[in-house]
DNA sequence: CCGCTTTATTAAACGGCGTTTAATTTATAC
DNA sequence: GTATAAATTAAACGCCGTTTAATAAAGCGG
């Protein structure tokens, strides 16, 4: 017992961040636990809250990485193209690919709820509205002129809704009616926002 | 104690369904539990165990409480227009406002998951679709040639839309580079798709 | 009206959770 | 070399969902 200083504090941060992480992906977010993160780097729970101010505090870290990591990937395809439109394109393919590929980290993302009363930490609101950002910085690129306020308007519309069906989708809670491909439906929408966006 | 037979096991049902929908609403569906429940209504969580198989059953069944209510508010405003257009946008207005009026409500329908394995019960599976059915319904009446699954996948895609905004919305992520309205970005989604359905 | 069976209800326990506390061991600074 | 500061742990607290065993009441056959 005592101090030990096998592990720099960031070390251990960035040890239970990445236990945490391989514990959602391998159990769900649902079973996520301090208890089981603690066992898994070496430590018990002291020590994390020693690192951590709380688990929402670990759960916020986690989920920046997350958000960083698909941020990471997405820009890395969009590198690649030129068009502005099929960046839209490519950002939305690669949303709902993430999202499949790594459902439990990514629904942590969006269903882990701050304790009541606590503001959002400046560490997710950077990372909130990147993908929304990206967004619009293209659509500005397809319609130069149009005000900053109606592109960001149509950044919003047009990401809530993919994120919508990617949720819906994850969740398991979509309409099954017609049995469609997320991407069919993904186009579909992204189809439907860029034309009502050049055509008026 | 044993017996006492106030009450049948399906009014203990109704009022436990009853108060732990005031619970979720009061103090938010993070914080809905047995032990509050069973309190609220005068019972032990024994009994609550005797009248639901689990919490989850519970949760359940307060959800198909919650989306039957939803439906039947949005039902009864549609009745009182023709237009099958107008019809979709006040599905969708209604919709914003009841998510709005009852967000902890709305968040524990989508936000509840099953416990892992188990499959959805009937319950549910009937009731998840009954917004994606009614947009259907109203899309084919705008474009009655179009085929079914086509009418199925755009219903699909515009309520699977109109939904993330809402729940960006109501969790506090939806980005505020414009700070707009709600009900601007619905329009928004509803115009383009309802124009890309009609003019193709 | 009595005893018997069935059933509704409860209190208490279980293991696990996030979190806090107190004690203890170690590293460091003088 | 000792005092101080810091890191780590074990144990506790009050919750949680769930299960169990005991008990009290209801219904029933005679």
């Amino acid at each position: 017992m005592g101090r030990r200083s096998d592990h720099s504090r960031e070390e251990i941060q960035a040890m239970a961040i990445a236990a945490a992480a391989k514990l959602v992906e391998t159990e769900g977010f649902q079973s996520l636990t301090a208890r089981k993160v603690a066992k898994a780097i070496g430590y018990t729970v002291g020590t994390l809250y020693h690192v951590f101010r709380n688990f929402d505090d670990l759960v916020i870290h986690l989920n920046a990485q997350t958000i960083d990591e698909m941020a990471a990937l997405i820009q890395q395809q969009i590198r690649k193209k030129r068009n502005p439109e099929m960046r839209i394109r490519v950002m939305a393919e690669f949303y709902v690919q993430y999202a499949t590929d790594h459902p439990d980290r990514w629904r942590l993302v969006f269903e882990h709820q701050a304790p009541r009363g606590l503001p959002t930490p400046e560490l997710m609101k950077e990372r909130r509205d990147v993908m929304f950002e990206l967004v619009a910085e293209n659509l500005r690129e397809i319609a130069p002129d149009r005000i900053p306020h109606e592109v960001a308007h149509t950044a919003t519309a047009l990401w809530s809704g993919i994120h919508g069906i990617c949720i819906l989708a994850l969740t398991g809670k979509l309409y099954l009616g017609g049995a469609f491909s997320m991407v069919k439906l993904i186009e579909t929408l992204v189809d439907s926002v860029l034309n009502e966006f050049r055509h008026r």
